[in-house]
DNA sequence: CTGAAAGCGCTAACAC
DNA sequence: GTGTTAGCGCTTTCAG
């Protein structure tokens, strides 16, 4: 405990007054004589009383807080998911309290996610992992929770998620469009769904254009700098190498980048790239990265609304939500170069 | 309140024991009999019960937690401070809470600090403002605390910071040593005390080669990208303009870049450039941005490590704790070309 | 208007 | 071993 504790119990003696007198007159509660009122504010301005919020959230009141559940990972996108959040929850008057772990099961950790639960009056789970024993418990309980950017299965609680299949076809059509026909997609981990769903309208556009997915082309990044290199070194290796790399995420595609310009080929000319995200990164790689823009604004108010709306009561809807990300175009994709 | 409440009472009735037997149970405490603790375990499964964490915390019990507060704005370096301290917490088996906003003392927000305060077993301040009252109120009660990167006045708490007034010096001699005689600052905003120190250094660097500081060559970027677009014109325009400027940040170092590059000045070769914390644009400015990098990991440790000795209840030791910058050399500082 | 008493959910003394 | 009791600090009936 960080505070030494002066109880009301304490100012109350002091103004001479009954416990309960002291905590109308902290209150501003009506029933009190303006007397042992300004009484009691003497008393507990002079020994710097502060009111315990733990007891009083204990007899059930609101906090007007929430709580933000991240992983410890993946801090790119969840940063200004964050920002976003906490900005719009400031505007509608609740605090807010951020906690970072990577398993929220973990023996460990279930304190301090139960004591959150506890305490705030709504969650937000950002990106959480489909492992998460947390989720199930959630779902089970129905307690006011909203997941963002979550994909991994179908699950009983509100979702609000930037359309991740419609980005992978954007992105892919874009591609297409430059007239490219050998597109390699590389994918992160299956975690959150993200990466799933984006694989998937990667393939919904090769499908729509009359191109049969390659398996070959499709290769594990799994987010990481790593698997990336060797992932994009396989992808060159191909006996027909692809024309153009859509890269799960921004990190990725950065990293396909870099790979590409130690093997001397040249981007767009050589070969076109493409990520997801919109990273504040990607506008400053070589070349400016095209990439698919997170409406990580638009998701935050949307996520906190629906938060409220559980909050204050509405009928609970586990309707998934989704919001299109945006194509952004910059110097990382161009025209496929006929031989 | 998030849960529906199965209280413990009711797992003990459901088990036909009484409430504190099935504390003890819950607790896995010695003293119960097997088939006692079977019982109550297999209610407590059934009735999915989960402690009440708030009622415990309030009867005393440590919670192994942390809290960070941070100031919403400035998410450049305290995003990797609130990454390296909450790896180290989690190290040593606390958990953490990151409470967010602009001003702790705010009649809205005041709630939500006490809550904290109240929760967690000690706080890291991360660059708080001067004039945040709560800090007067922790120095005040002398909570368990400590201030990270914080160097805007004398305070009675421990604090961990980067040595800015050697870095600034640092920074400086490094120019100097390329032969740069006419060097600009560009400082930010008072409230953290970061600049200031930076300046000071400066200033230290400048005379110890006996240069007379220029006030004209001292301007103000605040920490934003409008009013360093001004300062920098401004610098450009003097008469006898710059050779050199030193950004208290990155983030201004980086609008300088682009000024000068839309002033078609070429980066080291017409004048050179250097920053301060070493964010993860600077190696990929236009050019590769020479600065000072910023402890983050060694200043995370040191405050997690000095907090949770107040929290072991050793004796209170307000010292101010600096840790070096390293000057990290690319490619925006060169030798001062001769006419 | 004010005070006494109950109780939020839990754990630690203290009996049995 | 197990149950009973007394609080943690606060708000809220319910009587005066």
């Amino acid at each position: 405990m960080m505070r030494k504790a002066v109880t009301l119990q304490q100012v109350a003696d002091a103004a001479g007054v009954s416990l309960n007198t002291a905590s109308r007159a902290i209150r501003a509660d009506r029933y009190v004589s303006d007397e042992a009122r300004a009484r009691v504010q003497e008393a507990a301005e002079r020994l710097q009383y502060r009111p315990n919020v733990l007891a009083r959230r204990m007899r059930g009141d609101k906090a007007r807080l929430l709580g933000i559940f991240v992983n410890a990972i993946g801090w790119g996108v969840v940063h200004e998911l964050v920002d976003h959040i906490s900005e719009e929850a400031r505007r509608l008057d609740f605090d807010l309290v951020v906690f970072s772990a990577q398993n929220f099961h973990d023996r460990r950790r279930i304190g301090t996610s139960d004591l959150l639960a506890d305490l705030c009056d709504g969650l937000l789970m950002l990106l959480p992992n489909r492992e998460d024993k947390i989720l199930d418990v959630l779902e089970r309980e129905r307690g006011n929770c909203v997941l963002v950017s979550f994909a991994a299965r179908e699950i009983g609680l509100p979702v609000v998620s930037v359309d991740n299949r419609a980005g992978g076809r954007t992105a892919t059509e874009h591609l297409l469009g430059l007239g490219h026909r050998r597109i390699a997609f590389i994918h992160g981990s299956h975690a959150t769904g993200q990466s799933t769903e984006r694989q998937k309208g990667y393939v919904d556009a090769l499908e729509a254009a009359g191109i049969a997915p390659d398996p070959a082309l499709m290769v594990l990044g799994n987010f990481n700098p790593v698997e990336t290199r060797a992932a994009t070194t396989d992808l060159l290796d191909l006996a027909e190498p692809p024309t153009a790399i859509f890269a799960a995420n921004d990190g990725m595609a950065l990293t396909v980048l870099e790979v590409l310009r130690a093997r001397g080929l040249a981007v767009p000319a050589d070969i076109s790239v493409i990520g997801f995200d919109d990273m504040p990164l990607a506008s400053y790689a070589q070349p400016p990265l095209t990439t698919l823009r997170q409406p990580s604004h638009d998701i935050a108010v949307r996520a906190v609304h629906r938060l409220l709306a559980m909050i204050d009561g509405e009928p609970f809807d586990p309707a998934r939500e989704l919001i299109a990300a945006e194509l952004v175009v910059r110097a990382s994709t161009g025209p496929l170069r006929r031989n």
